[in-house]
DNA sequence: GGTTTGACCATAA
DNA sequence: CTTATGGCCAAAC
């Protein structure tokens, strides 16, 4: 018998893909909008990520670690809804993500998830 | 099927 | 350092 659709991640092609990717993040790790594009085939994309995981329900946020997911500046991005930024920022905190007086991740280009090197 | 909307990115000032 | 503009592409209306 199929999954219903409420307790599966699959959604119109593209954001399934997105959730798939950001879901292989590892924990203490981050990435980012235009890396995850790129792994779709497209670093064009980036928007779409962006806004797969706008879409993304809190039910799935324990499966996929939308928190992990930065811009490419190494800052976190929100449009508007500073809420959920200070959320995001005590998540990673709460994992060894440590953020400067500028909002930028410490040391970014270390944490940052090598997707082209996975050895 | 055209228009609007975005958790982006690169570039310019 | 910050702010502004254009481009990009998928999903919603």
């Amino acid at each position: 018998m199929p999954v219903p659709p409420e307790d599966r991640i699959v959604g119109p092609g593209f954001r399934q893909k997105v959730y798939d990717w950001v879901a292989r993040v590892p924990e203490g790790s981050v990435s980012t909008y235009g890396d995850i594009a790129t792994l779709l085939g497209s670093p064009r994309v980036a928007r779409q990520v962006g806004y797969a995981l706008s879409a993304l329900p809190e039910k799935h946020a324990a499966s996929v670690p939308w928190h992990r997911i930065i811009n490419g500046q190494g800052r976190i991005s929100f449009r508007g809804d500073l809420s959920r930024a200070e959320l995001q920022q005590r998540k990673l905190e709460a994992e060894g993500v440590a953020f400067d007086a500028q909002g930028r991740v410490v040391a970014f280009a270390e944490r940052r998830w090598r997707l082209f090197s996975e050895t």
